[in-house]
DNA sequence: GTCGTATTTAACATTCAGGTTAAATACAGC
DNA sequence: GCTGTATTTAACCTGAATGTTAAATACGAC
């Protein structure tokens, strides 16, 4: 049991709104914590530690400068992200695509006599 | 304050190893929460609430038949998810790469003679 | 070494996530 | 109405996430 995945720190370090914002302030450019800091209203060890799960999760890199630790963006890891998600959506689609040809064909060889009415039921949002 | 967006709830639901594996498997098409079930050890009750998070975060819609209550994957919320990953990251190698635009043209300038030493420090990982 | 600035660690409180079992609900078929 | 199947709700436990304040650490400048 217990899977363990580099995407499950991934998407859980995106899934907190401050993170996602320290993540866009940070796609404008490297910046220290307290610049980082600055928008929020809580404190500051609260954004030393969503760094760290920013950092553990591979989404941002730390370097030094003199007393400060300046934080950049890891395309990469956004990267990972956008992969799973399309290649999931991607299998979808195509899926659909193919129900949607076969649906087709269906209906241009025969008019439909009987419905066995096995499978595919209400969804309330269908697509056409 | 608090923030909430929609993506939020969509991140997190996707931070779990066992919903994402729920959505790949309704990626290959509409399964019943019994099916859904079936590869996993975790209660059946643990499972319907992951669906609902899953419907919660608009990750899944779910129709009826009979008494079973198919699931199907709705790719409109992936989509948003790539679309946020992907504006961001974009502006990153966007901003990147006209910072290197402009330090091959200073480059190109001067040999360099002075440096003021500001700004940009190490970050162990430098993309070339 | 002392001081000021930047950042992290420690200790703690509170809320939330994910799992369990037992019981309830919904529905088709007899 | 009773039964079997599919799914959800209720009540509960445990551990992790997030925030706080106070104290510690790191480092440049004097």
């Amino acid at each position: 049991m217990s899977n363990a995945s580099p995407l499950d720190a991934t998407f859980a370090a995106l899934a907190d709104p401050t993170r996602r914002a320290i993540v866009e302030r940070l796609a404008q450019g490297d910046a220290t914590v307290l610049e980082l800091a600055a928008p929020f209203q809580i404190s500051l060890p609260a954004i030393s530690r969503h760094l760290k799960v920013l950092e553990h999760a591979g989404l941002i890199s730390r370097g030094r400068d003199a007393q400060r630790r300046p934080c950049r963006l890891r395309a990469e890891a956004l990267r990972e992200v956008t992969q799973w998600t399309e290649h999931t959506r991607r299998a979808w689609e195509e899926r659909f695509d193919r129900l949607g040809d076969y649906l087709r064909e269906l209906q241009a060889r025969e008019p439909i006599t009987d419905t066995p009415k096995e499978e595919e039921e209400d969804h309330g949002d269908e697509q056409s």
